[in-house]
Parts: C-alpha cells; sequence; structure tokens
RNA sequence: CGGGGCGUGGCGCAGCUUGGUAGCGCGUUUGACUGGGGGUCAAAAGGUCGCCGGUUCAAAUCCGGCCGCCCCGACCA
C-alpha cells in the first residue's frame, strides 16, 4: 500500500474527553472515528486490525469444529416473547418498527434466533452434536458507554452455540470452545486469566470469563496469591473466618435516634462496624428474607438470589415498616414475625455480643448472640468479598483485586432455550429431547481496544504481528533522490512478492513525520531508506517492539525482514 | 438514572469573573528552502462561540430551558 494515496488520518493531539491509552492512540493514528457516544467508525487501518482479529478467532472456531453462519440484526418481537426476554433482557435491547408497526429489536445477543433455526430442522439425535457461529454486530443500549472500544452500544462480537443430545456433548462442545479461546488468546499475545463468573442475562451454569488485567479495564476479578483461585468481584467468595467462644450477653436495647446507618450507629455507640449486624430486607416471590452480613460488608445479591430462590428484589421502604414496625434503619433479626427466612453470611457465625436493629424506632440491641437471641436459618456465603481476605480455596493465600477487560465469556445452557424454543430431537428410543446448549462469546471489537492497552509504549502501539494493520512499512526518507526512490520501489516490490502485509511511506513529507507516525501506528518493522546508509547502499531495519535495529544489504533485506517478523 | 466536568475554525486551548473588535499553538492551502525524529521562512483560507429563548443600545461573556460529549457508580463481549 502506498501511503500517499491511503487513507490513513492520524492527529498529532488526541481528542481531550479520550483518556485511556487505547482509546487515545486509536484515535490518534486514525484507526477509529466516533460518531456519537459508543460508535465508531472503522477507518482502513482500524479495519485491517479488526479483520486480523476475526481471522485468528475464525480459523480457531473452525479448528473446534464450529460452522460459521451469518444470522439477521433485526429479531421479531414475537421470537424474544417466546423466551420470555423481551421485557427482561438487560439492558433493554434496542427496539425499532417497520412501516405496519411491527416490532423489531436489533440483536444483542442471539440464543433466540438460532435455537429457532436449528429447532425448524433438528429431527433426529443424528443430527447432534453441532456447533454454530457467528462474527456480527451486536446492539446493546448501554446505560454508560466508555473507554473507546472498550464498551460501545454497538460492537463486534464473535458469538457461538453448541446444541447436543445430552450434558456429555455440552461438556465436550464447551471444553472445545474452552480450548479454541484458549488458542485465540495466546495467538494475540494476550495473556488472558480465566475467572469464574456470574452468567448475567442470558442465565447458565459454568461460566468462565476470559479476563486480560489492565488497569483501564472495567471488571475486577480476585486472584489468590497463593493458588490458582480467580474470580470475578461479583461471585469471589473468601473464607469465612473460624467460630469465636459464644458470647456471654446479654442483650440490651439502646436508644439510638435517628441513626439509621451503619456509620451513625457506630459512632454512636463507639464501637467498630465489624461488631454490627446489618439486616438487609428483601422480598423472594411471596416470602421475606432477612440478609444478614457484617457490618463492615457489603452484600452480593447474586448470592443471595441463589440462595434465597424466587424473584429477588430489595423489600419497599412500606414493606419493611410494616414487617418490623420501624422506620427502615431499625431492622433487625430478634423478633422479626414467622415467615421470615433469615439468611445469614458465615462470617456471623463468628461474631459475638454483637449490635443489631431493634426493630423499634431509634433503638438498637447490644450483646446479641446467635442461637441465645435469635436462631438462623440458612447459613450462606453472602457477602461481597474484598482485597486481602482469606482464600476460600487454599490455606494460606489472601484474595488480591485486579482491574481487568473481559474479552470472551463461555456459558452451559442447558435446555432453557431449547425447551422455550421448541429445539428438539428425537432421542434412539423415540422419545421427543430437547437439545443441550451452550454458548460462547468473544468481544471482538473489544479486543482491539485490549490490544492497544496491552502493547503500546510513548510513542504509540506496538502491535503483535498478528494484529498489525502491517507487517512492515518502508519510510523513504528523500522522496525526490531517484536512486533512494529506487532502492525502495524495489524493496516495496519485493515484499510484496514475498506476502509481506507493507506500508510504502513515499509522502513528500519530512523524516520526523514519518518516523512519529511509524512509531504512533505501530507497524512490527521498520525499513528505513535515506542518505545516512545510501554509500553502503545499506537498508536500516528496525524492530518495533524493542527498538532493535540492523543494517541489511537490499538483497538480504526480505529474508531479514521475514526473519524480524518470526520474532514479533 | 444519580454524581462530577466540558461544549469557542479539523485538533489542543485562551477569552467569560468585570457584556462592546473572536485570539493563540498545531494542522490545512500556496511558494521557497530543508531532508534521519512531527523542520524553517513567507503568504493565505477557515469560526452564525452546541441549540432555543430571555435580559440589554449591545451577549462567546449574564439568566432560563434543551441537546451533545467525557469521567465516576449500578448492568454486560
Amino acid at each position: 500500500m502506498l501511503a500517499s494515496r491511503y487513507y490513513m488520518p492520524t492527529l498529532r493531539e488526541a481528542p481531550a474527553d479520550a483518556e485511556i491509552p487505547s482509546h487515545r492512540l486509536l484515535l490518534r493514528g486514525g484507526f477509529i472515528r466516533p460518531l456519537a457516544a459508543g460508535i465508531f467508525t472503522f477507518l482502513p487501518l482500524g479495519l485491517r486490525v479488526l479483520s486480523k482479529v476475526e481471522r485468528v478467532v475464525r480459523e480457531e472456531m473452525n479448528r473446534a469444529g464450529a460452522h460459521e453462519v451469518l444470522m439477521p440484526v433485526l429479531h421479531p418481537k414475537e421470537l424474544w416473547e417466546r423466551s420470555g426476554r423481551w421485557d427482561t433482557f438487560a439492558p433493554t435491547p434496542l427496539r425499532v418498527q417497520d412501516r405496519s408497526e411491527r416490532w423489531y429489536c436489533l440483536g444483542p445477543t442471539h440464543e433466540e434466533v438460532i435455537t429457532d433455526l436449528v429447532a425448524a430442522d433438528l429431527g433426529s439425535y443424528r443430527d447432534l452434536p453441532v456447533t454454530l457461529y457467528q462474527i456480527q454486530v451486536k446492539f446493546r443500549d448501554e446505560i454508560r458507554p466508555r473507554g473507546g472500544l472498550i464498551r460501545c452500544k454497538e460492537f463486534i462480537m464473535k458469538d457461538a452455540y453448541s446444541f447436543g443430545r445430552s450434558r456429555e456433548d455440552l461438556d465436550v462442545a464447551y471444553d472445545a470452545m474452552f480450548d479454541g479461546y484458549v488458542r485465540i488468546f495466546e495467538r494475540l499475545g494476550l495473556p488472558v486469566v480465566v475467572v469464574e463468573a456470574e452468567a448475567g442475562s442470558i442465565g447458565g451454569t459454568d461460566t468462565r470469563e476470559f479476563m486480560l488485567l489492565s488497569e483501564n479495564g472495567e471488571d475486577t476479578v480476585f486472584m489468590c496469591d497463593s493458588c490458582d483461585y480467580a474470580s470475578n468481584a461479583e461471585c469471589a467468595t473468601a473464607r469465612p473466618p473460624g467460630a469465636e467462644e459464644p458470647g456471654e450477653g446479654p442483650r440490651e436495647l439502646v436508644a439510638t435516634p435517628n441513626a439509621k446507618t451503619v456509620e451513625q450507629v457506630t459512632g454512636l455507640l463507639g464501637v467498630g462496624a465489624d461488631r454490627l449486624v446489618k439486616t438487609l430486607v428483601y422480598r423472594a416471590g411471596e416470602r421475606f428474607v432477612a440478609a444478614l452480613v457484617r457490618g463492615d460488608r457489603s452484600l452480593n445479591e447474586f448470592k443471595l438470589a441463589r440462595v434465597a430462590r424466587g424473584d429477588l428484589r430489595m423489600a419497599e421502604d412500606v414493606e419493611v415498616q410494616e414487617l418490623t414496625g420501624a422506620r427502615v434503619g431499625f431492622a433487625g433479626p430478634v423478633g422479626l414475625p414467622d415467615g421470615v427466612t433469615i439468611i445469614a453470611d458465615h462470617e456471623i457465625a463468628a461474631m459475638r455480643d454483637f449490635v443489631t436493629g431493634a426493630n423499634a424506632d431509634d433503638a438498637h440491641f447490644t450483646g446479641v448472640n446467635v442461637g441465645v437471641d435469635f436462631e438462623v436459618d440458612e447459613w450462606a456465603d453472602l457477602r461481597a468479598a474484598c482485597h486481602g481476605d482469606a482464600c476460600a480455596q487454599c490455606e494460606t493465600g489472601t484474595l488480591q483485586a485486579r482491574r481487568c477487560i473481559e474479552l470472551a465469556h463461555v456459558f452451559k445452557l442447558g435446555t432453557t432455550y431449547s425447551e422455550a424454543l421448541n429445539a428438539t430431537f428425537t432421542d434412539g428410543e423415540g422419545r421427543e429431547q430437547a437439545a443441550v446448549m451452550g454458548c460462547y462469546g468473544v468481544g471482538v471489537s473489544r479486543i482491539v481496544a485490549a490490544l492497544v492497552e496491552q502493547y503500546h509504549d510513548d510513542a504509540g502501539i506496538t502491535w503483535p504481528r498478528a494484529a498489525a494493520p502491517f507487517e512492515v512499512a518502508i519510510l523513504l526518507l528523500s522522496p525526490d533522490d531517484e536512486e533512494l526512490r529506487a532502492i525502495a520501489d524495489n524493496l516495496y516490490a519485493d515484499l510484496l512478492a514475498a506476502g509481506i502485509e507493507v506500508l510504502y511511506d513515499e509522502r513528500d513529507a519530512s523524516p520526523g513525520v514519518k518516523f512519529a507516525e511509524a512509531d504512533l501506528i505501530g507497524y512490527p518493522v521498520r525499513a528505513v531508506i535515506g542518505r545516512k546508509t545510501r554509500e553502503e547502499g545499506l537498508i536500516e531495519l528496525r524492530r518495533r517492539a524493542d527498538g532493535a535495529e540492523q543494517l541489511v544489504e537490499s538483497a538480504a533485506a526480505v529474508a531479514a525482514v521475514q526473519a524480524l517478523l518470526e520474532q514479533a
């Protein structure tokens, strides 16, 4: 590609509102341009990178035995009503109407479409197992897009769906996708961490996320500093402390006028928040649930939902007042009406003589003890893990919080969608059964941002070869010099003939501009042809990643470039 | 949606407090020079100051409303 004829607008300065390196460098380097919040155009350079990433993903999906399809973006409302997600999927899908006022959504994910597709053609167990995938634009009405390509309303995703006859088929398909993902990130040079995760709106079990550790990520994982435990913060578990000696009481009612928050109560009573038990009232279906966690902890609603069963929501203020007879802020486990399920975090078991709300306005109890003053219906892990907590998996480690970018996610769906959308087959005994599904997503456009976060320096991007927009840039420093131009022209032709992707910068621009732009855009290898080395007829090669330089004869240049690329 | 910040040539910013001529750097165009790290000189083009309304003789500046963008938080590839 000739730079003089290419569309590669670079910026000397990044727009002020771009903060993280990937956003700034992708804008400056002429890879992307914004259209609106969380909506970007891929310019030629950006599209080349995106295509490289897609290629790696596609090759590994094919290797794993999946078959590529391309599904529609427009999904009829009726289909989403059959799965029950038209009104419940979060974030709410973008919705549109056609001229006859039929509703559609712009596909945020494709469980419904793929299941409906397979359902129509699935007959016999002989048709299974099968895994289909696509690489396509997805639309999500994100609450807040951010960080350039990190989080967009419109983004490119690879989504795969497996259909099997049994749990065993699912396990095989899941493992194949999992291994494929490991290979994808290896090939792209992204050192991902695989963590336990929540399923979110998709649903399912055995969910794992592939995370790239990065300060500019928007997720948090907890990793044990001693064993291999790693989990998304939204489901990480800490080891509860051992039980203490029983408390002595006695329980006493103390006045705590207007002290509704943990800070106010502990301040008034002069005790630490770790001496207080918070009582959070929830509604699980028709029942009330009182969830107990230590005063300095936060409750994890995912965890509570798992043990509480039924649709979980926080109780309304009026419900709390009717149940406890007190204003919000004074609820406690002592003397709650029958029928309220008390679920306590494991950590409570190690507390004694603690403080709780008294279920009366402006009053708390001190000296409260489990088994003496109230009974716990169910013990569970309810609290959010914290940096420095003891690891639940090993004896010695502590959990370390790390920021990260979620690049991929795998789930075992089971038969939720196949039952709702009649994706059934006839088994060997003539019985009709629902296909057992899995789903597997990769954030393709997000990977582009992640690569830049991982591979950049002060001067620009340092793409790994597998994702670089071009493998080599030739910088002809004196375009008017016939002799030098001939050398550069020949090198360009030779590299092209060798199948190498090369950008030939023969523009009438100053050397400084060419150097700065080449560093910014981040070609793995740079070949410079200028007067400095003309006498010897040499070409200067430089590797972007580490600045390693060498001088080579023209005749040896292609081989030397290839050697450098091997290591890039 | 809650909190915070910002909207002035393509980009980065000043001007706003105290109303009166729209300014600087980069980029762009033309010419010349230069040719190993965003080079030099000269000339030029380019802005209804986010939008609507109000106050005023007069609004980028003061007031009200709206819109957009970015950052922090709750959801997700």
